[in-house]
DNA sequence: AATAAAAATGTAAACGTTTTCATTTTTATT
DNA sequence: AATAAAAATGAAAACGTTTACATTTTTATT
């Protein structure tokens, strides 16, 4: 009842006029424009949605797929794009994949039935499959992939230059005096991770001196992984520098070597990488690589919204560069 | 033109049918449902959930609105609600209000235009007018909140006993045999920080033997907080605990003790509240409060959708009880 | 086999906007 | 003052569903 033909009535006016003026405005004199604003606030007036989506084809909604929410680096992105978005009209509406395939396409199916606009995606480890997202680009639904994009041709996307991150983190621990370093690395597969691998390898081979180095992986289970660093120091007691492709495991890592009576880092210097709040906040404080995700986020954005108002499938890369934070944990010469 | 129309016309069959077999279905034969399905499949069919919704009234989504999603017990709790909610064909859509009463009512005001069926919200800090509240109550719109209610009688609400934690909380440090009490308070405008603050005093009041205590209130600023702290202790050395509203507050606390060179639990048995990722990551330990919020979760979204299915509007409040984790940073007999 | 009851299907209007095209009103030009 | 051009408004169809009501088909009952 409190819709555009109660403001159509109250006023005096057609439909469309009424109609316009929450649109095009330019169409319609600043009287009447007036008219139909004081007769809105009257009767508490609130746009449907679904019905104005309906007729016109866009829903003014744009969905968001993260992996997970409750990390800091997406919900930086998210908050980034928040940012962007709001003031121009639009809704925006967050799913996580959890890292599941299966949850990220249901999310997926889920914004081609709320006939969303755009959607921006950071794709799961898990996801090996792009049919669905293939055929989302080929519809007229705009879509930017942001941090972890899908190895296809032709993609809008602002990622982190993950490269960069993992040879100035190991740079890094080279200029701490680093002579034996191991990588503890991400599942391979996620190319963010592989990125920090290959940084962590050219900037050794890169350095002027020899440097011992090693990748492993952990497994996040606290008794399993104290046994495989407990090996790796006993087979290698050298070991002097360590870099984590992630500040999660860092934090994993200090606990561990804790543990162990490996002190941090007068005998090791760690580094981890994201800039996690808790990173910050520990005993030492972790060295990282910070993401800058509120500006990935926004940008994300823009390239979003730049799309859907040109009309364009213009493909556009944007490439973001890390920032090293030095903290406590990887300082050679600390008090 | 992938629409009902279009599997209308293949199989021949009339929109109602072919409507119905994707609703009610019980008025719809095997064979015909089966003929409906396989043209769904063959154009790759998606319900336009916006022409449903618009017709029906019914948009089956709904509206969460937390204050912040980067935070381990909200984000928790949203898990919780997906869990809930994913398998009901309800679609949810998260807002952040970021602690602040515009964006809550911005946010309030988008799920208004987008016709959401039920809304899911813990209010934030600043939130003292409840007008925009109290009108959603009025419509058909469900409400149901969570964590932080607001002071209006008749809502249905999920929360946890914070008192009770409280109560808890400090009771489990003066079986620790502290003598000398403090409390960390939060924001007494907020009640869930209020409760926890009345839980601590009744804890001592109940206590056999008298122990002399003091509320406080940290400003998260370190400086002017380790100058506060350092006053208290100078004026009061004997403090041996320390009860935080918060586990951040609580790891704060923590690391300005360690400045202080104050040894934790050894001198001081400190207990935050909330039971943060972080908070069995530190060193030691933080003992605290777990909120259940998973379970919070999914409580207020079977309200929610109870409410739903069964049109009512009964108020119900369901109060939920915290759990002591007991860790390093509160023991006093730890090895 | 005739009839009643139940089940399945069909018809057409409705949901609240937007938008094309047509019409009216205003403004500018001579 | 007459006309052309521009600006503002209006009429009505359309978007893709759902649903009340009507109709047809099937099943059960006698």
């Amino acid at each position: 009842m409190a819709g555009i033909k109660e403001i159509s009535k109250i006023t005096g006016l057609s439909l469309a006029t009424v109609s316009r003026v929450f649109n095009d405005s330019s169409l319609v004199s600043p009287k009447t424009r007036e008219k139909v604003l004081k007769a809105a606030a009257t009767i508490d007036y609130q746009p449907n949605i679904m019905a104005a989506s309906l007729r016109s084809g866009k829903s003014k909604i744009i969905g968001v797929i993260v992996p997970e929410v409750n990390n800091y680096f997406f919900s930086g992105i998210i908050n980034g794009i928040e940012q962007i978005v709001s003031d121009s009209g639009y809704n925006i509406i967050i799913s996580q994949s959890h890292e599941s395939q299966e949850k990220e396409n249901e999310a997926l199916n889920s914004f081609l039935k709320l006939q969303v606009d755009g959607i921006l995606v950071s794709v799961s480890k898990e996801t090996t499959d792009f049919s669905q997202i293939k055929k989302i680009i080929k519809s007229n639904i705009r879509l930017v992939f942001f941090d972890r994009i899908p190895k296809l041709t032709d993609i809008s996307s602002v990622t982190l230059d993950d490269y960069k991150g993992g040879f100035m983190a190991t740079t890094h621990l080279l200029k701490e005096k680093c002579k034996n370093l191991i990588h503890i690395a991400g599942n391979p597969k996620v190319s963010i991770f592989n990125e920090r691998q290959k940084g962590f390898r050219d900037a050794i081979k890169n350095h002027a001196q020899k440097v011992s180095h090693d990748t492993i992986e952990l497994t996040s289970n606290m008794e399993k992984d104290s046994e495989t660093l407990q090996k790796i120091f006993k087979a290698n007691p050298k070991i002097d520098g360590i870099f984590a492709y992630g500040d999660e495991i860092g934090l994993h890592v200090l606990n561990l070597l804790k543990e162990l009576d490996i002190e941090v880092p007068a005998q090791v210097r760690l580094i981890g990488f994201g800039n996690a709040d808790f990173s910050g906040l520990t005993q030492p404080k972790i060295s990282t690589i910070d993401q800058e995700c509120s500006q990935m986020g926004e940008l994300a954005a823009r390239l979003l919204l730049k799309n859907l108002k040109h009309g364009s499938t213009k493909a556009e890369a944007k490439v973001l560069s890390p920032r090293l934070i030095v903290r406590g944990s990887s300082l050679s010469n600390v008090s």
